[in-house]
DNA sequence: CTCAGACTTCGACGAGCATCGAACCATGGA
DNA sequence: TCCATGGTTCGATGCTCGTCGAAGTCTGAG
């Protein structure tokens, strides 16, 4: 049995929920680590607690945030949880904002 | 006798600052304005008192936010006031933003 | 059924921000 | 020189956000 967490739908994707998203520094490293890579992401509490210098909270938090703005889609399976960029959904509605905003290398000192 | 105030270099351009000050829909809107369009831009506070439904000192501080962040400059000449978009600035430092930005049109709203 | 582990939610705290009214300042004209 | 005008700065206020520790919840294993 999954289910598939609250996101906005595709139509209803909002700039400044998304802007308001990619401000924090911590919140595009999860989003780059993502959007690059077709490779399974890691998205592990603990992991990206090391990663980000963070408690658990914290990134249970951001999480939270990209899915709320409609970001990222999050699938739960029983203990499993999956979460993916919602590319085409957020390309069809701003174009080359993505690449734009995750395109450059940045710190990840946050 | 015209000087330009304080701005940030433009390989100091940061896209948290940028992102920061984009998130705001009022400041968006003064960026739309003088994104598109080369016809001269028209940034006396009381023209955009009326358009955002905002007062004077906060018209101000959001043109203030914008020249921080390296996305406008202004420049005072007497009682003149100029300000533009870096585009060229932005655009080298982070591709397609601006346009990936300020492209969907949108409520002013704010 | 119970337990351990991992993530989420709750409550709180501190920092930052948008906003306003009032006071300030600089410019150009009378 | 003095004044009117338009933008800026100051101080305060209410709200939002990032962060944490503690408590809650859910899952799979024993």
């Amino acid at each position: 049995m999954t289910r598939t967490l609250p996101e906005p739908a595709a139509e209803d994707l909002d700039m400044t929920a998304i802007l308001g998203a990619l401000v924090d520094p911590a919140r595009r490293a999860i989003m780059r680590a993502m959007y690059r890579g077709p490779e399974p992401f890691d998205c592990s509490a603990s992991t990206w607690c090391e990663t980000l210098g963070i408690t658990a909270p914290t990134v249970s938090h951001h999480f939270r945030t990209l899915r709320e703005a409609g970001l990222t889609r999050t699938v739960v399976e029983g203990r499993t949880r999956t979460v993916a960029a919602r590319r085409e959904d957020v390309e069809r509605r701003f174009p080359g904002l993505l690449q734009a905003v995750l395109g450059p290398e940045e710190d990840v000192s946050g």
